[in-house]
DNA sequence: ACTACGATCAAACAAGCGTTTGATTCATCC
DNA sequence: GGATGAATCAAACGCTTGTTTGATCGTAGT
């Protein structure tokens, strides 16, 4: 029996995903995630090899995608709007809008990247850096050619800060709780909205002491 | 025998908020912390009841400490620079910062704190925002005042950034890493001032859209 | 019909977990 | 100097962890 809709690989990565936002990749263990997906304990071990492999393929599964949505429209916003910076954030930030959006689960991805962060594990840091570093790296390059008074290091902090504040945002860490008279995608593209605006000042900010 | 310097408690204290900076709560053993404290195991259940106590305990130890400086630095900065910015960012930004900078361990919190936000313990969660959740407040009255055409929600949304731009800076886990030329203190300054300036001009931003 | 093979299964593995126990040490007070 | 009680200890508690095993199922190929 079980599902026939979708593989026991997927369901594993499903609930995988939507554990570990809730608890962590060390908070989560893989009975809870076999249970989960309706699938016996010695799947994870048959399809996956390790736990830790388990994790690298939950990223990989949405990353591929997102980064992609990523260099894509950041391209078509360096051919329409050159010199531009806000379409450039907007390339950023949306498309893990996006994800956070869809059905699917991938609500749940937005906060495992976000735990990521926190992990400092460093297997999975590397694999992630090898993986999509060229992505911001990117978009390093675009925003300075955007902003060409800010010197590398300088881009480097903003950039960092951008990162900080799209994935604490995006991951309702802090203060924010939706009204309850807005469905998610309005608090969703609001939080881009805000988000993008306050980047783009604080990009284009002084940049002499 | 053992270092008659600190107590039981404040040598686990130290050595559970290091391995919680590395690998997080769940991923962080007891008997690692006993290890490292050079104490014994049954000594956390005696001295601070539980694994999840001795969490609330390690926030603690710090967040008043941090929370006394930041609003003793607010009071300041309305009295002395009323209705400027930057002012009251960097009473926000800088106890982090001397927290960080601080030997005996500092420097681990501020990691800690970021592995809050990303674990959402709900236990924890509630902890920290009944202990701690007036110093925001404070803080969100006090830059609305420097800011009066930030509506409410705008304002809380752009702290929101301030947040996740400062812990995800502070914990180092962006693209910067210290030039080796520099100190860990003038690194950690380096960061601040470069916050202050971002956020600065981002909680600045047009308000309207 | 028989084989071959990937997928699934219950069961077990050793290791590690948080916590508890009961004895022991050691300074303090009468 | 004997009693008191907090602090420390080795050892064990029952339970969960990630992983492995070997049998079994079901489907494809010949």
């Amino acid at each position: 029996m079980s599902n026939t809709q979708f593989s026991t690989k997927d369901r594993i990565l499903g609930a995988a995903e939507e554990l570990f936002a809730q608890h962590g990749f060390s908070g989560t263990s893989l009975r809870q995630v076999t249970s989960r997906a309706d699938v016996n304990i010695a799947a994870v071990n048959y399809h996956f090899g390790s736990k830790e492999n388990l994790v690298n393929e939950v990223f990989r599964r949405r990353m591929d995608e997102m980064s992609a949505q990523r260099l894509a429209l950041l391209e078509a916003a360096k051919r329409e709007h050159p010199c531009a910076l806000e379409p450039v954030l907007a390339a950023f930030v949306e498309p893990a809008l996006a994800m956070a959006q869809d059905r699917h689960g991938g609500g749940a991805f937005i906060r495992v990247i976000a735990r990521a962060y926190a992990e400092k594990n460093d297997n999975l840091r590397k694999f992630l850096s090898d993986q999509y570093g060229h992505v911001l790296r990117d978009f390093a390059k675009a925003i300075a050619g955007c902003v060409p008074a800010l010197g590398k290091e300088q881009l480097y902090w903003r950039l960092d800060f951008l990162s900080g504040a799209l994935t604490y945002a995006m991951a309702d860490f802090g203060l924010i709780k939706r009204p309850a008279g807005l469905t998610e995608a309005a608090h969703r593209e609001r939080a881009a909205r805000e988000l993008i605006r306050f980047a783009s000042a604080g990009l284009k900010a002084d940049t002499k002491f």
